[in-house]
DNA sequence: CGCCTGGTGAAAGTAAGTTTCACCCGTGGC
DNA sequence: GCCACGGGTGAAACTTACTTTCACCAGGCG
């Protein structure tokens, strides 16, 4: 026997809240007691109990029940996490961050973080949303049917080489690394038709870099840069250009957002290189795994 | 009482989710199940009665209790109202990206790009969120007045090590980082009081890491641990410990997602360093972008 | 005055959450 | 190979929270 008017509330997409004080008036005083308090801090109310939350509105918790029931809550703990939910949801987010902005100088640690992981993830989804996949495509199948991948990079883009290198590696493909000018010179002037040479530079002006992206495509290799900048010299010795999009002020952030965003096409590449021989890149993959693992000390567990 | 080491979680800031992934690995089969079971949808879990959440986890009530215990929660009730809140608080991103999810083999690479950005940008923003400022502050104050600092890392996390090392280089600390073991027990054989080491690992079971960094404790320096899991075997040996928060599906994606958190975390002691010394640091920074420029070719113009 | 009616809380009842405890199973010492 | 040990587990006992029932008390009305 439906006593209550049945005020559909049962779900009220953003305002729950909204929903309670609209019908206030027309709660017994009792109810309203418990609805003002509800209203005043959902999160509050969220946190209490029935019965203390009876007891702050100096009422049972059968009116509090009742209450649930009149703004079309199934009972009390509905009520709970739907309160929850809408004070969470009321939490403004904190989107004062300026992209690409520096650090001011009083800041604090909070802020400094903030800024930077803002700056940094910023850096990684635009770079991704740029990214040709056209481009990638016809990397990765390059990648996939050379001889032999010779990567360079100096300076910090050397580690992203690095890590691009370990990573072919993983799978089984033959690639290098090297940190060393003359070496990468020497290297490049043995491939051939059918290698491939990838050149990673932030500002695309690195001369070794270029040097030696230029030798290998004399040599007939296909080169492919890795840059920032799409109109830098290095793109005039590349086949394929592929472009990071890190708004760096220069130095304060140590340079990172650049790095992660060529660590993403990199990731990008390696992925798309392993799909396209999945059985045999999982395999060398768990090897791999495999191999390390003497080096992991016993399971994740408690501290004894 | 306090059987359980108190992960702190009792009031995570952003990501309750995020924290319960990093202990997953700590915790025993059964409650993991219950983790993936509200990690894969908090806002279902916050909907179920216990004894339901139980049997959809194959699992006995006891068993969740201990996961709300476990993961530093008072009891169900309070986890649930977290969870709807937290379930709330993010409101869905459109596309159906499945988070840490495996990459469906008949993707084409928009598809791999896409979901690799997301998964990167994610870990980025996660990390940053569950950072302790105050841990942070305390590493940064250890790092400012260390004499030498050592880091080590090996593998995917040695690259890390390394660029951290750089970047303490570039702007005056005396910092090393060493890519084999034995010079690494060396050196932290030589530390001291004042020194600080850091040992970054992203699984927290690097037996090589964790050596190295228990021997420089014993010589009385500042230990530092840098990992995805709050509760591995590293965090023992560390005075204090950072953590990222990749959700990484094993080997997929190549590992890059915690790498980038890494570097994030990295970045943010690096600029706090920094921020110490302004004046000291920027003249450093200066002065190294200025001994590479002369391996830049000309301005970053148009192609000739 | 007596009957109805809506609002209310006490108390009874039910379901949810929590604790206890015995069992199992793998580990490591003897 | 045996046994003690300790962590992980679920069944059952237990406690607390939630829900229902019901009797009571106003106030309104015939």
């Amino acid at each position: 026997m439906a006593k209550s008017p049945k005020i559909s509330a049962s779900q009220e997409p953003g305002g729950l809240i909204v929903h309670i004080s609209g019908l206030l008036p027309s709660l017994s005083p009792a109810e309203q007691r418990v609805a003002r308090l509800v209203v005043s801090d959902p999160a509050a109310a969220a946190r209490r109990t029935i019965t203390d939350l009876a007891t702050a509105a100096e009422t049972s918790e059968a009116t509090v029940i009742r209450f649930c029931r009149s703004v079309g809550m199934d009972g009390y703990p509905q009520l709970r996490i739907r309160l929850a939910a809408e004070a969470a949801r009321r939490i403004e987010p904190p989107d004062a961050r300026v992209v690409g902005g520096d650090i001011p100088p009083g800041a604090d640690l909070a802020q400094i973080i903030a800024t930077i992981a803002f700056n940094d993830a910023r850096a990684v989804e635009e770079t991704a949303e740029q990214l040709d996949p056209a481009v990638c495509e016809q990397v990765v199948e390059a990648i996939s049917g050379a001889g032999r991948i010779d990567i360079y990079g100096a300076g910090a883009s050397g580690f992203v080489a690095s890590d691009f290198q370990q990573k072919l590696h993983r799978i089984g493909r033959i690639a290098f690394y090297f940190p060393d000018v003359h070496t990468a010179l020497t290297s490049a002037a043995l491939l051939g038709r059918g290698d491939v040479a990838i050149g990673i530079s932030h500002t695309g002006t690195t001369s070794d870099v270029i040097e030696v992206l230029e030798q290998a495509r004399t040599r007939g290799a296909v080169t492919v840069a890795l840059t920032n900048f799409p109109r830098s010299p290095i793109t005039d010795v590349a086949d394929f250009v592929l472009t990071t999009a890190a708004r760096e002020t220069t130095y304060r952030s140590g340079a990172t957002a650049s790095r992660l965003a060529q660590l993403t096409v990199v990731d990008c590449l390696f992925v798309g290189v392993a799909a396209r021989n999945r059985a045999r890149a999982r395999k060398a993959l768990e090897a791999t795994a495999e191999a390390v693992q003497s080096h992991r000390v016993g399971a994740n567990r408690r501290r004894a």
